[in-house]
DNA sequence: GAAATGTACTTGTACATACAAGTAAGGTCA
DNA sequence: TGACCTTACTTGTATGTACAAGTACATTTC
C-alpha cells in the first residue's frame, strides 16, 4: 500500500541547511540500512544477514527496535527468518506488486471524465450446471445476474457480465445500477472481499462485441473475477475491456 | 505476501478435543476480532473503531500488543490511522493485491514442463530518441537489445523484447540465455528492482505473430515493464504473450 | 560408534513504561 | 467576538526486560 509521503520540516533549519533531512525513526533507520545493503549486493539471495542482537549492538537501539525492522523486511518479502536459526536474503526470483482495482466509476471520475452504465439485463435465473460450483450454489437454484455496459465520457470501456449469490445479496435487483456499481453496491452489504482472477487477452463474444461496438476480432482485456466473503461465494464476474481503450498498470515495491 | 499455514499442535491434546486449535499469538487475536466485526458488518467504511485502550482494557493485554495488531491491519490496508484522532475502517473501495511475476523458467518448471529459449537477436544498439527517456540514457548511447522467444513443452509462450541499460550490466550480452533467463541474470547484477508495468490486450506486430507461430490476428496479453535500481533505470521489456496459451492469475486477501 | 544431554545462539512474543506529537474541545482573557 | 491556552485523548515510537521455542553443535554417556 503507498504510505504517505513523510511531512517536511515544517520550519526551516537553523541554518545553513538547504533542505531540511526528514527525520527518520530508528526502526526505519534499520531497514534503510539494510536494504541499502542488499541493494549494494553485500547480501546475496540467500546470504545470512546481521543477528538482531549484532544490529542492536551496531544501532545502539533497543531489540524490539530492530526486531521491528527485520519484522517489516520479512512481512515484505525481503527476508526469510527462520526461529533459531537466523535471518536470510530472500531470493527475490519473483516480483509480487500490489496491482490495484478500484473500483470503475472511481477510476473514471477521478481522471475528471463522465461515467455512465447502461443495464442491459438485470434478473433471477437458474443457474448453471457450469456456474454452479463457482458461486456456492446447487445446480437449479436461483441467482441473480446483471448486464452492465460502462461509458467514459461516452466511450464504451468495460462490459460487466456479473452473477450474484442472492443468499448474501438479497435486494441485489432492486439497486439502480445507472446511480451505484454493484461493486459499490456490493462492498456495502458483504465488506471485506477475499478474491480470485485471472487475465487473460481473448476476442469478445459476438454479443459483447455488439454491447461494447468494437469489432469481433478488437483483442480484449478480460478478468475473470470470483469473490469470497465470510467464507460464502458472494459473485463472479466477467469483464471484458477493449483493448485499445483499457490497460492494468502498477508497481512493484520491494 | 502469503503466511505460511500456522502450524498444528505436534501432540494430541489430552482428552475429548477431536482437532487441537492453533494456538493464536494475542496480537492475531485481536487483529482476528477486529477482521471479523467488520465482516459482521459493524464497521461501516469510515466508522471509528475502538481505540487502542479500549482493546487493551477488553483483552487483558498490553497497549504495545494491541498497537501491533492496528498497525499491521493499517498497513495491508484495513484501517486508516490518524494520530490524535484514532482508528477509522478503511472504504475498502478499491481492493489491492499480491500479483506475482515468477520468472518464466521457474514458473514453466514448477509445472512439471520443459522450458526452452531461443534468441532471436542479442546486440548494442543506439538508444533511439523514443526509448532514451525510459531506460534513462541521453539519445544515441549505446544499449543492450535481445529478442527471446521462451517455450513450454515447445509452444512458443513468451516474446521478450528487452532493452537493458549497460552501466549496471555491462556484461549482458556475454550471458547465455539459452541456460539464464534475462531476469534471472539482471537479478543478480542488480538486486532489489522497483518496477512499473502495464497489461494490456493488444495484436502483436507482424514480427512478433511470425516468432510466436501465431495470427497476425491472435488476441495478445502484453506486459511492459521498466524497472530501477538504485535510482537508475536497468531495463525495459514488452513481453507478449499470445492469449489464448497463457494468463496472469492472483487473489486479493485483506 | 551411537544416543542422549547440555549449551549457546537465534527468532517470536509479551509486558510495563515512557515520552513525543498530533487533534479536538473547552475555558480564559483581552 | 476573537485569540490564546489548557486539558484530555489519541496514535507513534522507543526502551528494557522476560520467557518461550527452535536450531546447531559440542560434550557426555552408554
Amino acid at each position: 500500500m503507498p504510505k504517505p509521503v513523510p511531512a517536511l520540516a515544517k520550519h526551516a533549519a537553523p541554518h545553513n541547511a538547504a533542505v531540511a533531512a526528514p527525520p527518520r525513526a530508528q526502526f526505519q533507520k534499520v531497514k534503510d540500512f539494510l536494504v541499502h545493503e542488499m541493494e549494494r549486493g553485500r547480501y546475496a539471495p540467500g546470504a545470512r544477514m546481521p543477528s538482531e542482537a549484532q544490529l542492536v549492538a551496531q544501532f545502539g537501539v533497543s531489540r524490539m527496535t530492530v526486531n521491528r525492522a527485520l519484522r517489516e523486511l520479512h512481512d515484505s518479502g525481503m527476508v526469510n527468518r527462520v526461529q533459531g536459526v537466523g535471518t536470510f536474503a530472500a531470493p527475490m526470483n519473483r516480483l509480487s506488486s500490489n496491482l490495484t482495482i478500484r473500483d470503475l466509476h472511481e477510476e473514471i471520475e477521478s481522471r475528471g471524465h463522465h461515467h455512465h452504465a447502461v443495464v442491459h439485463l438485470k434478473r433471477a435465473e437458474l443457474v448453471t450446471a457450469a456456474l454452479a460450483p463457482r458461486i456456492g450454489l446447487s445446480e437449479g437454484a436461483a441467482v441473480f445476474h446483471t448486464l452492465i455496459v460502462h461509458f467514459d465520457n461516452g466511450v464504451a470501456l468495460q462490459c460487466e457480465d456479473r452473477y450474484v449469490n442472492p443468499t448474501r445479496a438479497p435486494k441485489y435487483l432492486d439497486v439502480d445500477f445507472t446511480q451505484t456499481t454493484p461493486t459499490q453496491y456490493l462492498l456495502q452489504v458483504a465488506p471485506l472481499w477475499q478474491a480470485q482472477y485471472s487475465i487473460e487477452a481473448s476476442a469478445p463474444t459476438r454479443k459483447e462485441a455488439r454491447l461494447l461496438g468494437v469489432a469481433e476480432t478488437e483483442p480484449c482485456l478480460i478478468v475473470n473475477r470470483s469473490t469470497v466473503s465470510r467464507n460464502t461465494p458472494i459473485t463472479f464476474v466477467r469483464l471484458v475491456h477493449p483493448g485499445g481503450r483499457y490497460s492494468l498498470q502498477g508497481q512493484f515495491k520491494p
